[in-house]
RNA sequence: GCCCCUGUAGUUUAAUGGAUAGAACGUUGGCUUCCGGAGCCAAGGGUUACAGGUUCGAGUCCUGUCAGGGGCGCCA
């Protein structure tokens, strides 16, 4: 509706100042005041023309091409241009939401093609926290979306089973002198490894590990498709050799010093960065830069996205210098999220596994449920710090939005249950639909009909808090109408009409929450 | 010192440069002859950290100040 908008808007513009540039305006959904979209496009234009946006108003509005489903058009003080839409354009949205059901909402963008993301990531040093927590449901969820846009989608983790980090997981099990984590973690893996050898015990504390994070994903609701591993599947494979013998045919790497680096200025970054220590060892960059040649040269992902927090801000630009390098610049996107903060008592605690002191992701669900956790994860804009205080987290999960949404769709369930027939037998006519003519019903199948295009927007602005925020919406139109409008009460055609309604809300509501990685329950 | 992020109601926070800054929790008041009251309706609560600037219009963009988080490794 809103191109639709748009459309009309810049056709009436062309007509009425065919020598102007067209105007980059918006279309948005108005405050119900002022009608149901709003444009801005005649202030914006005021200043190239030298008129006053009221008088352009004028022009353009005589000009706006009317059909059968623009019921007005309004100047409005500034300068904005508003539109109010017939009832029957709302009234007839509702079959089709019916026809299409779990499919609603999605679209063929991704038609075709291949897209990995990259999340979570944590290195097996120790069980995920909560600091690890936000980017799972923020990738997951991205996952989804990019799913219901018609992208193939790899849900991947990329984690090292060798190295430095493991050799002193190693020592830490042994606890010599070289020991650096601790925890009930470390004790319990103390348990279960026999061994004098550090590398060997490592090696085994990391296989534990990464089953434990496996087990943790899981009851996260995430399901990864591939677990991607520095040493096995990189390393012993040589490709980071072969990266780096890549980089060094296009003049890209170079000696210095003993060690091997990357021209990593010639695509931005503010130094050159180390592939190759003095030590002959890589560096995490060299297997972070195989790791992408191998995303997209050999396993041909046309698009790719790494989740990551804030402490690696400082690895944007190699990595993104290095996908450059590649010829990729533009499939590439790297999402940056801030920290959890966690506060007990009033006073942030930082979280360190080589203190032992932090949040497990497995304590945080058995206190407040998947469907909870998803929810605040995901609730606020990726570059808030959020603030989470665990005693009041536990007094407020109770209270949470997402069991007010959750309780839309139980009610809804049990509205046709009542009926003892399938709510997939609700017809799909559009017979009756014009007695939904009350603003709760209206109001209501304006909701509705926003999933589609918010779904489009999400995929490219990666902005996940907008579907919580909908969802709150979409939950408090369908309670409202539930208050207003009897029923199974009503009279026989209403009744009819109102039905599909629930039926088509019901499947908004289970759409949403299935991109949330929510549970839509039929009873509470 | 340099770079990135943030500062909004008592609390947690939302808002492609748009109209009277929106919600949740907490507070106050009202709603049951009817499909689930985990609901609905309403009230109160804001100098959007501070000071300038840009513009028809700024929570949003620019500059500065203050405060907090993250980053500036041949660590990962």
């Amino acid at each position: 509706m809103k191109s639709q908008i748009k459309e009309l808007m810049s056709e009436a513009i062309k007509k009425t100042f065919p020598d102007i540039e067209m105007p980059d305006f918006g279309v948005e959904y108005a405050d119900k005041k002022f009608g149901d979209f709003s444009t801005n496009a005649a202030m914006i234009l005021a200043k190239a023309i030298g008129e006053e946006p009221g008088e352009i108003t004028e022009k353009i509005i005589k000009r706006i091409k009317r059909n059968e489903i623009i019921e007005k058009v309004e100047f409005a003080k500034p300068g904005f241009i508003n539109f109010k839409i017939a009832l029957p354009y709302w009234q007839k949205q509702i079959p089709g939401i019916i026809n299409a059901g779990k499919n609603y909402g999605k679209s063929d963008l991704g038609k075709d093609l291949k897209v990995n993301i990259e999340f979570i990531s944590a290195n097996p040093t120790g069980p995920l926290t909560i600091g690890n927590a936000r980017g799972g449901v923020i990738g997951d969820t991205m996952a989804n979306i990019f799913a219901k846009t018609g992208w193939q989608v790899t849900r991947e983790y990329y984690f090292n089973d060798a190295g430095g980090q493991i050799d002193i997981l190693g020592h830490s099990i042994l606890k010599d002198n070289e020991a650096q984590y601790r925890g009930d973690y470390i004790d319990e893996l103390r348990q279960k490894i026999k061994t004098d050898d550090y590398k060997e015990a490592g090696r085994q504390a990391a296989q534990e590990i990464i089953g434990g994070i496996k087990e943790t994903t899981e009851s996260v609701g995430i399901k990864f498709d591939v677990w991607f591993a520095e040493g096995k599947d990189l390393r012993e494979k040589g490709k980071i050799d072969e990266a780096i013998k890549w980089l060094r045919a296009k003049d890209l790497a170079y000696d210095k010093e003993g060690a091997v680096w990357f021209r990593s200025t010639k695509f931005g970054d503010d130094k050159d960065r180390v592939l190759i220590k003095s030590t002959g060892e890589p560096t995490y960059f060299a297997s972070d830069a195989a790791y992408h040649r191998n995303k997209f040269e050999e396993r041909k992902f046309d698009f790719a996205i790494d989740v990551w927090g804030a402490d690696h801000y400082g690895d944007i630009a190699r990595i993104k210098g290095f996908v450059k390098a590649l010829g990729h610049e533009n499939t590439f996107e790297v999402i940056l999220h801030q920290f959890v903060r966690i506060i007990v008592e009033g006073k942030e605690v930082r979280m360190s596994k080589r203190t032992g002191q932090f949040v497990a992701v497995d304590d945080l669900l058995k206190e407040v449920g998947k469907d909870v956790y998803r929810f605040f994860m995901l609730n606020y804009d990726l570059n808030s710090h959020i603030n989470f205080d665990l005693k009041l987290a536990k007094e407020r999960s109770e209270k949470n939005p997402v069991f007010y949404i959750q309780y839309a769709h139980a009610r809804i369930n049990s509205i046709l249950a009542k009926l003892k027939t399938q709510s997939s037998n609700v017809k799909t006519t559009t017979k009756n639909l014009e007695l939904l003519d009350s603003p709760a019903e209206i109001g209501l199948i304006k909701q509705l009909i926003k999933l589609p295009e918010l779904v489009l927007e999400i995929v490219d602005d990666y902005q996940v808090q907008k579907l919580p925020a909908y969802s709150i919406e979409l939950a408090r139109a369908f309670h409202n109408f539930y208050e207003e409008c009897p029923i199974l009460q009503a009279e026989e055609n209403l009744k009819n009409a109102r039905l599909k309604l629930v039926r088509a809300t019901q499947i908004v509501l289970k759409n949403t929450l299935d991109l949330m990685g929510v549970s839509a329950p039929e009873r509470m």
